[in-house]
RNA sequence: GGCGGAGUAGCUCAGUUGGUUAGAGCAGCGGAAUCAUAAUCCGCGUGUCGGGGGUUCAAGUCCCUCCUCCGCUACCA
């Protein structure tokens, strides 16, 4: 039995995500690890909310609330909405817990230990009505090079220019508006990734059939301008993981926390503790510690193609550098951007469709298919209404649920509410019971290479061939005829039903569970070989008649989530 | 500016290391069937493969150049 370790970029905690976040990370990663389950193996699935760093502070502040209550309420929404898209995490874990606040003391006091930390004195911008450092993008003023007023810390928007806060006309705080700003010195820690640039760059060379994305997003990083560069891995905030040395004081480093980007990797491996903590397992190390049984286990990494860079080197370079035997990935799925109806998913601007929005209009199931068969993986893709219908009535509604719909309650009429006996197969069973082996193979070899909208497309073909077959075996025909033919047909097209439940589940579990139910007494596993699998359940087995699976879109229902959703959300 | 991704049928996209008449789904048109959520099945695609140039017996697939869109650009995460 393979073991496999799967976990999904962590979402941050500032607010419901919307779809394009969705399909960049928890839900590939979610339909990889229900394959693996489905498919007998054992599965780590891990997840968590990124709670750290100067926007939660500020979303909290504008709340009203203490920060650790804020994220605390945010993160028990977000384990709801994750439930409701019925995302599989064996934890659902908080990158503020104290598991990770050891976990990443301990990588720093490692790092320090094998000369990979450095000090740096430097000159940063901080806010006396504020009370604190403010990062570049926090600070506007007027652009020294264009004029434009509006210009960030780091970038004018306007000329595109790169600035230095120090170069901005009339610098204020976009916090609290606040002009009282000054030059102040600090002290902060750099993670040497220079000096690990060859063992990483070894080590993404010799990766095989990473996706482009994040090989050449990877190797852009090392080897632009000057190379890799060290990376600060501490500020001055208040929130946060304070700076130890392991379990020792860091002198000179009171007061600050690490960066974000530092601690929320780790909480990868803190959140298998907390998944012992909660009672969930056993044994963490296990899936962690190549020195400790996670020798035969699989790493795949899911993640928008943002957090890349995160992932290949700043990551791999806290577990190199700590010099003791951690789990190092396997496999970097990474995803582009998915855009809404002509433009960006915006957050701030509340355009296109978010996860709790998303729920209180349509069952999983829907987003999900749509979702994962147009996953942005070679490009950005695009979300519109339009298709969203097209498809979703297509795919869901007239192939499968049709399909199914049709067959049970075609038997109910001629045959009862039983699995009809008598008859047997013939030629164009063995058909398709050839053509739905070669379909099975190249699924599954889709879904191990996770390929997802390839996977998605061969599984829309298997239930096409269902169709196809009853379409060409024609039981309503040979009825007449030939009863016992017609019973044969039934019997084998509702076998064909648990058969598309255990299929599709990684996709639609919802619509999979209620499959299932048709035929209560069909095995609820992988089929490994599909002429056994359609004749699981024999003539006098109990048949259920479903619910119709999905719901046709109307042109009404688009055009009202249309206008709801443009923009500006509350 | 630099770097990366993309530009293939009306729409969404496949096209491995260059090799027969460039493919799929949707939409559209025609037909069959009538069990089913007016669902299904069959048939029908000459598209300057963004423009131009080059290498080659052969290029959507390699090289050069130009155009357009998107992303990243390291103190938002």
């Amino acid at each position: 039995m393979a073991r496999h370790l799967i976990t999904s970029a962590i979402p941050y905690i500032n607010g419901i995500k919307h779809l394009g976040n969705l399909v960049g990370s928890q839900l590939p990663a979610d339909l990889f690890a229900r394959y693996q389950r489905a498919r007998g193996n054992e599965v780590l699935f891990l997840c968590a909310t990124d709670e750290h760093g100067t926007p939660a502070e500020l979303a909290a502040a504008k709340a009203g609330q203490p920060v650790a209550d804020y994220c605390a309420e945010m993160h028990e929404v977000q384990a709801r909405i994750a439930e409701g898209f019925r995302l599989s995490f064996d934890h659902f874990g908080r990158s503020s817990g104290p598991r990770n606040h050891a976990l990443t003391q301990h990588f720093a006091g490692r790092l320090a230990e094998a000369g990979y930390i450095r000090e740096v004195s430097e000159t940063q911008m901080f806010s006396h009505a504020d009370g604190r450092f403010l990062p570049d993008r926090y600070i506007e003023g007027t652009c020294p090079n264009c004029g434009f007023d509006s210009a960030r810390g780091d970038q004018c928007d306007n000329c595109t220019k790169q600035l230095d806060p120090v170069d901005l006309i009339n610098p204020h705080s976009t916090i609290s508006g606040a002009t009282d700003l000054e030059m102040r010195e600090t002290k902060h820690l750099y993670l040497r990734q220079s000096a690990m640039k060859a063992q990483l760059e070894e080590w993404i060379d010799t990766r095989d059939g990473w996706p482009v994305l994040t090989t050449s997003i990877a190797k852009k990083w090392l080897n632009d301008g000057d190379g890799l560069q060290d990376r600060g891995i501490t500020r001055d905030l208040d929130w946060g993981i304070p700076v130890r040395k392991g379990d020792q004081d860091w002198p000179g480093m009171e007061g600050k926390v690490f960066y974000v980007w530092f601690d929320a990797p780790i909480e990868y491996i803190a959140c298998s503790q907390e998944w012992v903590d909660a009672g969930k397992g056993a044994d963490w190390e296990r899936w962690w510690r190549t020195d400790k049984g996670a020798g035969d286990v699989t790493y795949t990494q899911f993640m928008g193609k943002d957090n890349v860079p995160f992932h290949t080197l700043g990551f791999p370079a806290t577990i190199l550098g700590s010099g003791e035997p951690w789990k190092l990935v396997d496999f970097i799925k990474s995803f582009n951007y998915l855009n809404y109806e002509g433009g960006q998913f915006s957050t701030s601007r509340g355009r296109g469709v978010f996860m709790d929005q998303a729920l209180e209009i349509l069952p999983a199931d829907y987003w999900r298919w749509w979702l994962l068969s147009h996953a942005p993986e070679s490009s950005d893709s695009e979300f519109t209404w339009e298709n969203f219908q097209a498809s979703v009535n297509k795919d869901l509604s007239d192939v499968l649920g049709n399909f199914v719909s049709r067959v049970t309650k075609f038997c109910r009429s001629k045959f009862g509410e039983v699995v009809p006996e008598g008859g047997s197969y013939g030629a164009p069973e063995e058909a398709l019971i050839a053509d739905l082996t070669n379909r099975l193979s190249a699924y599954q070899a889709q879904m191990e290479a996770v390929e997802v909208r390839k996977a998605a497309q061969e599984l829309r073909a298997i239930w096409v061939a269902g169709n196809e077959y009853l379409q060409e075996a024609a039981p309503w025909a040979a009825f007449k005829e030939d009863p016992e033919r017609a019973a044969a047909i039934v019997r084998f097209s509702l076998n064909l039903i648990p058969f598309y439940a255990a299929l599709s589940s990684p996709f639609i579990p919802d619509a999979a569970e209620a499959m299932a139910g048709v035929l209560p007494d069909a095995p609820a596993t992988w089929p490994e070989d599909v002429a056994t699998a359609l004749s699981a359940v024999p003539g006098g087995g109990a048949m259920v008649v479903p619910d119709n699976l999905f719901r046709k879109l109307t042109d009404e229902d688009v055009e009202d989530w249309k206008a709801r959703y443009a923009g500006t959300r509350a």
